[in-house]
DNA sequence: TACCATTACTTGTTATGACAAGTTATAAAC
DNA sequence: GTTTATAACTTGTCATAACAAGTAATGGTA
């Protein structure tokens, strides 16, 4: 057959993911609501003008992305999806958000200097009164709040990352990009907790919901404590996801 | 073209999901190690007898698991497992707090036989409808209730299961050293939610108490389901900790 | 020897075709 | 009217085919 239309483009961007860029975008833009059904593969061939194969891989991605699933005999249908975040390695938030599509966006609410308390001190193993930053920030995804987060850094870092674009760069990207600083693991701790009236502002919740509480404390690779972050998450539109080796 | 000899047996099982099944269980047992290539596309068409797109959709699956990796131009390779420590392994409860010196008791409230609705079912890569066992435990740790426990397995097991002690004994325990059956990993999903009333009660916390929600999907050695299960645990007793490489 | 072109592999992408099997609405039979 | 059979959808599975593109080894040329 004749190459495709959809393929004049200079790019050499596969037709699969060209349709499934679209159809995700549909998705999240809520054109398409969860348990409403896709157009079905013959009418996705018809309208791109692609092959039955090629449908296929647009729609199996999507569906492995947990963005839809397939029943036989009917049709694709939008799943209801909590976003989540693989903790198999250690990614910063945007990072492993944006590589599923999503459009990830941080609010700044403060960037503070003030003296480490022994709580910080100690997980830091800085002394304790030392100068460190604080953020604060909100993280949308999808425009919609997921999480509110507080780090904690050595100001003699955090004084540098005042000045960077925190609003859509992730810090670890800073870190290890600009900063050279190599990132080696992090400690979790994870738990729940209930939205207090400042937090449950900041997600657009009622206050008293359940939130994800996560303790993040990250080492340089040569394993020194170089930040910690207290994670709060709206549960109800966002989880933690990892596999564990017996 | 004639219909391929590798189905000519009674059940309708995918050609794809055999190849799937066989290569996975080869990684598993180790007989191709990390970093070692897999037989190309070619070589498993002749050895399978199968067409391209069979192979591919076998190799896509296991890649989708996170067991092998494409490089383009190369072949496939089997991916490095990273190994997790502490509470990165996966444990049963008793295991995992009775080596740290608690007291762990369960509590039986029910065990049910019934047909697995779409999501059990689904999960658990049984047919709809099919007979499998609900076990509802609450989990004790030096006496005090820690969490709420709801696991779903193959009524196949579960009948047997009926009959040890659940009150002292892991059910991974049981599973692993009086059935024989290898553990391989489990996907877990990670959030939060809030205790209804009948969760509270058995918790001995109020209702809306935040509760740390955990569903584990658990896998033999030879990667298939075994057993799903759905833990409350209560918030303000219990963390998850784990380590993460970056 | 160093470099480059050819070649022979690999996976990636896509088309076309076919039949199986699950779902649903319609029409025919009772 | 109720049931049943059919038709018309849907997704699932699989074969064959072709070309693109990435990788590596081979060989020939400068």
């Amino acid at each position: 057959m004749v190459r495709n239309e959809m393929s004049e483009c200079s790019s050499h961007i596969p037709l699969y993911s060209k349709i499934r860029d679209e159809l995700r975008a549909h998705i999240f833009a809520g054109d398409t609501r969860p348990h409403e059904k896709m157009p079905s593969e013959s009418e996705l061939i018809t309208k791109y003008g692609v092959s039955r194969i090629t449908v296929r891989q647009a729609l199996s991605e999507l569906e492995k992305e947990g963005l839809l699933f397939k029943v036989a005999g009917k049709g694709s249908y939008v799943s209801k999806v909590k976003p989540f975040q693989g903790l198999g390695r250690l990614q910063g938030f945007a990072e492993a958000m944006s590589s599923h599509g999503y459009e990830v966006y941080n609010r700044v609410l403060s960037i503070n200097l003030l003296s480490a308390s022994p709580e910080i001190a100690k997980r830091l193993s800085l002394p304790e009164g030392s100068l460190i930053s604080e953020i604060r920030r909100v993280r949308f995804l999808n425009r919609e709040p997921v999480s509110v987060d507080v780090s904690y850094i050595s100001s003699h870092i955090g004084e540098r990352l005042v000045r960077e674009d925190l609003g859509v760069r992730d810090i670890f990207h800073i870190l290890e990009n600009d900063y050279a600083i190599s990132l080696g693991y992090a400690d979790l701790t994870i738990d729940a907790s209930l939205a207090d009236t400042q937090q449950a502002e900041l997600l657009q919740v009622d206050s008293g919901s359940p939130l994800l509480r996560v303790e993040r404390l990250t080492h340089t690779l040569e394993g020194l404590p170089l930040v910690i972050e207290y994670l709060h998450y709206h549960a109800d539109n966002f989880q933690l996801r990892l596999k564990i080796e017996r």
